[in-house]
DNA sequence: TTCAATAGTTCGCAACATATGAACTAACGA
DNA sequence: TCGTTAGTTCATATGTTGCGAACTATTGAA
């Protein structure tokens, strides 16, 4: 028992708008994401099982990815005992241009901006 | 009891992004968005109860205004016995720009493309 | 004042979603 | 066949969402 069926990927005609927006609104996954994005063959899942100096569970991270397939922007197959994980960011970007940039960036300015934020910070209380 | 308490409304340097995807992952608040945007001088909660041939009850719509309150897309202030609702789109360009006109043009397309496909149905089938 | 009307909010609960430990499957190599 | 590594599924506890009913707030009469 325990059926193991096999990964589902929709077609990029398939693939909404809502949808990316949800899956990307996890800071988790927004981390798998841009991992995956500037990695150039891809990543395995337990490439994340740390991520930001914190633990994933792995079952935790097993539904990530698959968050993230179902949106369509992953495609994951597998090789040998691993999995090989790439994104979709060419295709989508075909059908939704300009979309996911805009939002890569926008958490990048995000992090530069707690980064700064951070600083500030440190510097005004001598040692968090 | 039931306290009704004032609104919240978070300074544009709390606006994260996560919480604006969150808040714009659901259609209905897109749509919602969308004609605050388009309205020059805002509009009530009420112009909203039907959307897109959809009667939204207003429980619901109220959970709706506070989550694009609270992500920091609109501000919200009474006026008489009814609410004036405006999108903050400058203050949060500003602080992301291109974030919410990469956004809401995907949406825009996929509309467009949903049209089509409608359209293409609509004239294999004769009449859906 | 008090009453009614209009516009939103809050409460309570049912339905749905998410995180995670435990138990599983799948591929490989010894 | 067994052990190892990699990932999935299941069960369940905890969180989130949708919505009817009951509430609050503001205005405008009477």
């Amino acid at each position: 028992m325990a059926a193991m069926r096999p990964l589902v990927h929709p077609s990029v005609d398939d693939v909404t708008v809502e949808g990316i927006l949800h899956a990307l609104a996890d800071p988790v996954r927004v981390a798998i994401y841009a991992g995956l994005a500037a990695s150039e063959k891809g990543s395995s899942c337990s490439a994340f099982l740390q991520l930001d100096n914190r633990e994933i569970p792995k079952s935790t991270l097993s539904q990530h990815f698959r968050a993230l397939r179902e949106a369509g922007l992953i495609r994951s197959e597998r090789q040998g005992v691993e999995m090989r994980n790439t994104t979709r960011c060419a295709e989508i970007n075909s059908r939704f241009p300009g979309l996911l940039p805009a939002l890569m960036g926008a958490y990048q300015q995000q992090l530069i901006d707690r980064m700064k934020a951070a600083k500030r910070k440190g510097s005004k209380a001598k040692s968090g």
